[in-house]
DNA sequence: GGAGCCCTTCAGAGGATTCTCAGAAGAACC
DNA sequence: GGTTCTTCTGAGAATCCTCTGAAGGGCTCC
């Protein structure tokens, strides 16, 4: 997975900001994984002190902090970084009124539970869109004739569109933003499904035979299983 | 949406003041994302101070500030800009009478609440009169057999007129400036309605059912929905 | 060859999302 | 003041998506 970077070639860095010690770690680590810089903090004052050394380009904010609300974090926060990209964790039935007119903005928000993937595409696309993106990695994924367009959601295999549900998208992105590397199917249940999905790992395999049906239906397969271990995606 | 440019090519500038600072940042987000360039001011004193070393081409100004009214200030302004393009935000009720003969100067208002969307239209409409609009970026949005004429509100699908109502309009508007792109709920609903609609994202579809009878009744659609996520337009 | 495990696929229940209609409330216009 | 147009709410129906359970096939190792 191409991880972005700053105009001069250093990481990106970015700023989590939420009270559950669970999820922030989670969040550091997977983003730490994608080659981004992170500073994690439990709260709003916190936050603020460690944006001060820290100078982040984009932040992870809890709408829901134990003492002042993400937006007025924000506010704070853009008072002294006016280029932040902010993108919000809400919770999902409190979400319309208090997040209204974000979107207008340019920021952006997820709504809990999210799915990792989901918060790294949100993040990657706020950063595209404020011109943090490294030029050429374009919004396109292709491997082999199988191609993706992440804005438009459009799939296509050898020029022939494929529809896919939300979910099918997903772990099908997952799968083309590491060709040929095989993943586990507990990567991909972290990965594809929200954090506190209670369920099998029989539903990646599932998901795995939708895909097949869509994609690899009489045409030379591109997705493997590796038995004992996952799947990957490969010519 | 293409932005405009000063004859000079550098972006146009915009002073914004307002007393609330969440209409401020939201403001100054989205005309930055438009390519504007944006100084904001929360009172008139603070306004005219920032003027003097921003040297605005257009001015947003609330009718109603703590310490000198609108239309004051744009007195003020143009005295030493006798150029600068202003755009009002008056609220509702306070409009006819005290803005009235505003326009006649070239002017233009909008009443509170309003949209982002037609604030971006009404000041581009006015640096387009006021001669500042990059030759070329013309008023008429395409897509496939679908053309809108935004100056004059005329819609027609394979040259058959449409007849559209304000809120259709808008929500056309936004999907034509986003051609092929997904467009979620949460931003249709932060563009089109206004920022204090408390509503729920069930108008969204309601308007997007309304469209697709006036335009894509038995042609092949171009307003498509992409299940759990959201709408969008293209051939 | 057989047992056990892993994987694939089918079928269907339950849930979520979306579409559409009908009507009330409000705004605009004469 | 009355008419017309527009906007929004609520409800029901239709559609689509997700996940569970079960059956069966194939691989591996004994």
């Amino acid at each position: 997975m191409s991880s972005l970077l700053r105009p001069d070639g250093t990481p990106i860095r970015v700023l989590v900001v939420d009270d559950e010690p669970d999820l922030l770690e989670v969040l550091e680590k997977t983003l730490c994984q994608e080659g981004w810089q992170v500073r994690t903090a439990p709260n709003g004052a916190a936050a603020i002190r460690a944006a001060e050394e820290f100078a982040p380009d984009a932040a992870i904010l809890d709408v829901m902090l134990p003492d002042l609300n993400g937006l007025e974090l924000m506010r704070r926060l853009r008072a002294r970084w006016p280029e932040l990209c902010v993108l919000f964790l809400t919770a999902r039935d409190a979400v319309e009124d208090r997040v209204a007119g974000i979107t207008a903005g340019g920021d952006d928000y997820v709504t809990k539970p999210f799915s990792l993937d989901e918060v790294l595409a949100r993040l990657r696309g706020l950063l595209r869109r404020a011109g943090m993106a490294r030029p050429g990695t374009g919004d396109r994924l292709v491997v082999a004739d199988l191609s993706m367009d992440e804005e438009a959601r459009e799939v296509s295999r050898d020029g022939v569109p494929v529809d896919l549900t939300p979910t099918e998208f997903e772990l099908l992105r997952l799968l083309m933003c590491n060709p040929r590397r095989v993943l586990s199917k507990a990567q991909i249940l972290d990965h594809v499904w929200s954090y506190d999905f209670g369920g099998q790992a029989h539903v990646v395999e599932l998901y795995i035979s939708y895909l097949r049906k869509k994609i690899d239906a009489g045409r030379r397969p591109l997705i493997h299983t590796v038995r004992g271990v996952g799947y990957v995606l490969k010519p």
